[in-house]
DNA sequence: CTTGGAATGTCAACAAAGCTGACGTATTAT
DNA sequence: ATAATACGTCAGCTTTGTTGACATTCCAAG
């Protein structure tokens, strides 16, 4: 299994062992279990599910969006995102208004109440991810980001780094 | 907002920042996707799904496991793992033998068949895994790993711990 | 001005994968 | 003997994804 390095490099390429990557996979798999842990039982309580908790973390992060750019942004069908963003909209938390240079489309806000509900679903997803950047230091949390972000799919990544520098 | 740490490391603690933490969330969030893409592809063909390669990984690794070990390491039901289990199990990838010591518990392993699906899921799930290893270099892996371990759940990790250091 | 295509919404039907609750059976432990 | 454990299974429900079909609204190009 050669993997095309140049030969100068004969430094350790140990950590691109299977056996590492294999640890790597399966760190992945149980933290992201982790991950979702906190929210998921704030919104098990409002009967709401992983799916809620995505459009209103990307619908906070652009206000405004339109329907197809959330789609795009999300990776599902309009037909599964309607039905949790009909929810969402019967319930009083995101507002739905017709463009009004293209009215076709639709643009999407949180109210105060889906607000309300971001900033809890975030702060609890942030404790964690806080209490686990702090433990590692900074400069494992650089390559944690390093790591995830060159793992993405090209089209993702678009969407991440888009989205990356919008200030808060 | 503050964190108690202690004022002698007036170093940098940029690296908390709400700001920070976001783009965390959202990295992991993204990169996950790219995780499960290239096994959930070649998944679909054989009309599997997640679950059916999260058994059959966990397998391949503890070899004659008891199905209440799996369980408790998939952090699932059994009737939900049973239904994948059965799949399996009718198609030849999975052979569930009575335990000879303690006849109630049932030892799962892979068949051959079982063993090929294993090693096609993983070379795929690896080979983005290096991809983003080399591109990250060494101590973005060190640092992506520690980050990871640190979100888990108390008793998740010690699964992921007692996994850890098995040879391959 | 008409017409084609884009953006959106909605209906129906389905599947994967999780859940609870109940029950049966074999086996082991007390 | 009885209780607890390990496993399997039936039934039913939920969330979240999928296709496919179809209507509406609207912009833009001919």
């Amino acid at each position: 299994m050669n993997d095309g390095v140049s030969p100068q490099m004969g430094q350790s390429l140990l950590f691109l062992t299977d056996e590492q990557l294999r640890k790597g996979i399966e760190a992945m798999f149980f933290a992201y279990r982790g991950f979702t842990a906190d929210p998921d039982r704030i919104l098990a309580q409002k009967s709401y599910g992983r799916a809620h908790h995505r459009a209103i973390h990307f619908i906070h992060r652009s206000p405004g969006t339109t329907v197809n750019n959330l789609l795009s942004i999300l990776g599902v069908t309009k037909q599964s995102l309607n039905r949790v963003l009909r929810a969402l909209i019967e319930d009083g938390l995101v507002a739905s208004t017709v463009g009004q240079k293209d009215k076709r489309e639709r643009h999407l806000h949180l109210t105060a109440q889906g607000a309300a509900l971001e900033r809890e679903l975030s702060d609890a997803q942030r404790d964690r991810m806080r209490a686990a950047y702090r433990a590692a230091g900074p400069a494992a949390v650089a390559g944690f980001r390093q790591v995830l972000e060159a793992m993405m799919d090209e089209e993702t990544r678009h969407h991440y780094e888009a989205m990356k520098d919008r200030p808060e």
